[in-house]
DNA sequence: CTCCCTCGAGTTCT
DNA sequence: CTCGAGGGAG
């Protein structure tokens, strides 16, 4: 044979495969024989074998799998992977009616949203898989990648293309230049079944569940091993079309997928329906077939089926408002309470915990189960010796749900006398100790808080290992190889009382830990090979403590772990005032004017840093550490140290936001206010009970002194602003803008991001405040209100032109 | 004052 | 993932 003909054998085999594939694989109805399918296979490998230059992208051959990888390479989805949001609460299976008024519920609020009605709806079940991502160029797949966490994910691309339901190319004369599928790899229960018998006759471990069958046989750096194992796909969304129509529904984008050659879930398994009504039919019908379907489902999906409407409804944080996911009633099983303990958190929060005897439940065995709190178990009225029911809340945490009174452990009743048949139970009801388990200071529970606290603060072990682990964590100071094990022990042996001790271990110090820690726990003698591996730890380990040296701004304000402050008031902090020394010193009412952060948080900051221990152990740190990113306030600090600001921040009995504006207006700033006296008070043009509550304010020493200190340190911010105001776009800055309807280029997010770059804000419905509407096609409600309002009407063409007028 | 949303904190198992 | 609490908008 010529090279030509060679080539259109290789090409005719790779078609016969394709298709005999997708017949078997997809639409499970085989034309040719199982011996005829790997005859071709095998004419196809070997003709690829003898001829590399032959191989394509899209060829069936490549789903055996190929060599192994070293790692899986990482991915940045271009759209993100958002999460469902679920608005229902867990029940139980028969309580259609509770059911069906949340159905309504949520109907409702779609209809208000869009004021429109009925809603379609296409329905889906929710498959209990992996989420992946396939991306083809020209119709061919180029790249597969895991959710991860939903920014970025795994590169699975070689295991994904050993899963014969997932098409290698798309059979199309003109494929979209760019598509991205978004489904769910899972694996039948037939397949879970036989794969697990396999595993057990060959002495391997077998799978608590398809889902982690699935998880495992996938996440094989050796594809090969994928290939074995039979993996099933469906396709549910599409994130990305270049170069083709983007249907316009999503029951369109399903029949479009189908058409491509996915394979999508039985149409009678995703009716398009309307209303509350319809939702409910389908979630009663999908449950009754749930055992009787070939894949685990946890629940189904509802999505708005109009994609217009599901862009005017948007997203929430990382979850789309126009698609929910309904999820059925977790598996329950019984078991018995050992022993409930208390764990104490690193903000010395006491949590009970009860000890279960092992009991396998949702597809893991279950021997913990927090009980939150106090009040929690009480109510659940859990003892010693019950016997519980358990689940794994939204299939994940293990929660106690009920107790099965009839089977309590009784005995006679003390004290009963012969005719008395009274009996009462064995253990009695919880109390939270009133000592810390750990460090044995009072246990504190502040009126109305349902979190008990242990008062020890830093002198308990158990909260100052927390501390360290907190610091050390992946989002604050990144110390990798620092583990909760090693923490303890350092702790425990007083190695490190604080975190800034960290900065002084030795290697020394490390290995002598080590050692000890593995003696204590009866871990092997020394070999030549142990200390070695011990060293190499112990050598990673200051590297990374090293390297941590450095650290963001907000990243160290994280780690000091301030109560209230997490990732994102860290950042706000960062951001807007720049430098840990102007937050060391900042009053409560300065932090009270930073965005998010109100009366609670603000003083939990200020608080912190008036601790002297705090300050000495900051100061410690400061020794080693540096943060690499300080720089001045923002410029945007300027608007917020108004005057009429930061006295509505300085928690001043009955002088609110509105009486706050009023008397910024009759003086001159906050210096002149810490010197005036009750009687130049008096003169205000104020309700009295408010400046007398001002004056007796001012009367406080303290509070005057902190006026002062306020006043002086706004003067010094404001001088020490950068000048010039370049970010501010003055037709944006301070604006608020509402989207509605598309835009005719711009994404809904495009147009967002646009607009907040130039210092405007976006918020998602218009009121008084509002001071622009950017309308597009097929604009809703919205549009009308504003128009009501009289409130001002953009198109996208004025908004560009808006943007293009810069400081000219 | 009352929603509604976001953020913080605590948690389990592999 | 879920709960509770804090913050802000209406």
């Amino acid at each position: 044979m010529t090279t030509n003909d060679l080539a259109a054998r290789a090409h005719a085999l790779r078609q016969q495969l394709t298709r005999y594939g997708h017949e078997y694989y997809v639409l499970d109805a085989p034309s040719v024989p199982d011996a005829e399918y790997d005859r071709l296979f095998r004419e196809l490998q070997t003709l690829e074998q003898q001829h590399p230059q032959l191989k394509t992208a899209d060829s069936p051959t490549l789903r055996v799998g190929g060599m192994p990888l070293p790692e899986f390479s990482q991915i940045t989805h271009s759209v993100p992977m958002l999460s469902l949001g679920n608005a229902f609460s867990d029940m139980q299976q028969d309580d259609f009616a509770r059911r069906h008024a949340e159905l309504l519920q949520f109907d409702e609020r779609i209809r208000r949203e869009l004021a429109e009605s009925p809603i379609r709806y296409a329905t889906e079940p929710k498959f209990d898989g992996l989420a992946i991502s396939l991306l083809y160029r020209d119709g061919v797949l180029v790249q597969a990648a895991t959710r991860g966490d939903g920014i970025t994910g795994e590169n699975v691309t070689e295991n994904i293309r050993t899963i014969h339901a997932i098409p290698l190319k798309l059979e199309l004369a003109h494929p979209p230049t760019l598509l991205e599928v978004r489904g769910e790899v899972l694996m039948l229960k037939r397949d879970f079944e036989r794969l697990n018998a396999e595993q057990l006759a060959r002495g391997d471990k077998t799978f608590a569940n398809p889902r982690n069958a699935a998880a495992g046989s996938l996440r094989q750096l050796d594809s090969r091993i994928t290939a074995q194992r039979r993996l099933s796909f469906f396709a549910y969304a599409i994130a990305q079309v270049e170069g083709a129509d983007w249907p316009l529904s999503h029951a369109g984008e399903m029949d479009w997928l189908q058409q491509l050659g996915f394979p999508v879930v039985a149409q009678d398994l995703r009716p398009v329906v309307e209303g509350a009504a319809g939702l409910a039919a389908y979630y009663e019908s999908v449950l009754q077939r749930r055992a009787t379907l070939p894949f685990e489902i946890d629940g189904v999906v509802y999505k708005v089926d109009s994609r217009a409407q599901q862009e005017e409804l948007g997203f929430v944080s990382r979850a789309p408002r126009w698609a929910i996911a309904h999820k059925f009633p977790a598996e329950e099983a019984l078991t018995l309470v050992e022993a409930i303990e208390e764990q104490v958190g690193r903000t010395g929060a006491i949590t009970p915990v009860a000890r279960l005897q092992p009991v396998f439940v949702g597809g893991v065995t279950v021997t913990n189960a927090t009980l939150h709190n106090e009040d929690e178990v009480l109510r659940k009225d859990v003892r010693v010796g019950d016997t519980v029911i358990v689940r794994r809340a939204g299939d994940v945490i293990p929660e106690v749900v009920s107790v099965v009174l009839e089977r309590r452990p009784m005995r006679p009743a003390a004290g009963g006398d012969l005719f008395s048949q009274g009996e009462e139970a064995q253990y009695p009801p919880y109390r939270l100790p009133s000592h810390c388990p750990v460090c044995g200071s009072h246990v504190v529970r502040e009126a109305g808080e349902a979190i008990a606290r242990c008062s020890g603060g830093l002198s308990c072990k158990a909260q100052r290992s927390q501390a360290i682990q907190h610091f050390a964590g992946r989002r604050m100071m990144d110390i990798d190889g620092l583990g909760e094990r090693y923490i303890d022990k350092l702790v425990e042996y007083g190695y490190v009382h604080g975190v800034a001790d960290l900065y002084r271990l030795t290697l020394d110090d490390l290995l002598q830990m080590k050692r000890r820690a593995d003696e204590d726990e009866g871990v092997t003698p020394e070999t030549v090979k142990a200390g070695k591996v011990a060293s190499k730890w112990a050598e990673n380990l200051l590297q990374a403590i090293a390297a941590s040296r450095q650290p963001a701004l907000a990243r160290l304000l994280f780690a000091l772990g301030i109560r209230h402050v997490g990732e994102s008031t860290a950042k706000t902090l960062a951001d807007w005032l720049g430098s840990l020394a102007l937050i060391r010193r900042a009053p409560a009412a300065l932090f009270a004017a930073l965005p998010d952060i109100g009366g609670v948080v603000a003083q939990s900051l200020a608080d912190f840093f008036a601790e002297a221990n705090n300050e000495a152990a900051l100061d410690a740190l400061l020794h080693y550490v540096a943060p690499a990113d300080e720089h001045p306030p923002s410029a945007k600090l300027g608007e917020q140290l108004d005057t009429a600001v930061l006295l509505a921040r300085l928690a001043i009995p009955r002088l609110t936001e509105v009486r706050s504006q009023q008397l910024a207006t009759q003086i001159s700033g906050l210096e002149q206010l810490a010197r005036m006296e009750r009687r130049q008070l008096l003169l205000l043009q104020l309700p009295a009970e408010v400046v007398n509550a001002l004056a007796d304010w001012l009367d406080e020493a303290a509070n005057r002194q902190a006026l002062q200190q306020l006043a002086a340190l706004r003067t010094e911010i404001l001088s020490s602003l950068p000048q010039d105001t370049l970010t501010a776009h003055p037709l944006f800055d301070g604006k608020t803008f509402v989207l509605t309807g598309t835009l005719p280029t711009l994404s809904r997010d495009a147009a967002k991001a646009l607009i907040e770059a130039a210092g405007g804000k976006v918020a998602g419905s218009v009121s008084k405040k509002t001071h622009f509407v950017v309308a597009g096609a097929d604009a809703g409600s919205k549009l009308a209100k504003a128009q009501e309002l009289g409130v001002a009407i953009l198109d996208e063409a004025s908004l560009q032109a808006m943007l293009q007028q810069t400081a000219d």
